[in-house]
DNA sequence: AACTCGGGGCA
DNA sequence: TGCCCAGAGTT
């Protein structure tokens, strides 16, 4: 079972104390920066993504300009990340959506978002809250794994399924700063290998961490 | 639900 | 050397 409303409340809380400055850790200085860095980065740390961005948006500032390069150009351009032909393709694909059907704008809507190549519903609800302020839970691998750790989601659900739990469990109003400090506290706290259990402040409640400091 | 893409970081 | 990294698309 899911955690419930009020122990919900304690967890956000505490990480609030935790990470009160959560925030977007990827560089960017407009909606078409975002995506583009937000699609760089599936399976690829942030840092990785700053790195080549920091080059990369000097470069291509607009849409046309990721089109007006050979392929091989662009994928060049993005070596050094992984999966990197998948994305440079996929760019150019979503560049050109962008001209041909939105006037070379960023779409606001989680519809037309995700019609956009390379973008999924992590992706759309990233840009949707860092870009657009509209509320939104973005589930990656982090709010995954850190969500079912603290009990707050099931080992088997889903990530849309997580994604709902923290919707009903956290307010409105709360859910881009939760979805911040849930990334936070996975990157630099509960982290996918050696996560810090022994200072945890979240430890008493946590049957993943209470386990792990039975056994480790 | 499982598989594939994929170079880089880190223990 | 093996696991993980602010996933998405296909089968």
């Amino acid at each position: 079972m899911p955690v419930s409303k009020k122990r919900m409340a304690y967890i956000l809380q505490t990480l609030q104390s935790m990470f009160p400055d959560a925030k977007c850790e990827l560089n960017h200085s407009n909606p078409f920066e975002l995506i583009i860095a937000v699609v760089l980065s599936a399976q690829c740390t942030d840092k990785k993504v700053n790195e080549v961005t920091k080059h990369l948006f000097q470069k291509y500032k607009t849409p046309e300009d990721y089109l007006n390069v050979p392929l091989e150009e662009l994928e060049n351009d993005l070596k050094q990340i992984g999966l990197f032909r998948n994305k440079a393709k996929n760019i150019r694909k979503l560049c050109e959506t962008l001209i041909t059907q939105y006037e070379g704008e960023v779409p606001k809507t989680r519809e037309e978002l995700e019609s956009l190549a390379g973008v999924g519903r992590k992706t759309a609800n990233v840009v949707m809250s860092v870009a657009f302020g509209i509320p939104a839970i973005a589930v990656d691998t982090h709010v995954e794994r850190v969500s079912k750790r603290l009990g707050i989601a099931r080992p088997s659900d889903s990530v849309l399924e997580v994604e709902k739990t923290l919707q009903r469990l956290v307010p409105k109003e709360e859910w881009t700063n939760t979805h911040h400090r849930l990334i936070f506290f996975g990157r630099y706290h509960c982290t996918a290998r050696n996560p810090k259990c022994p200072e945890c402040p979240l430890l008493d409640l946590c049957p993943e961490g209470k386990k792990r400091m039975k056994t480790h």
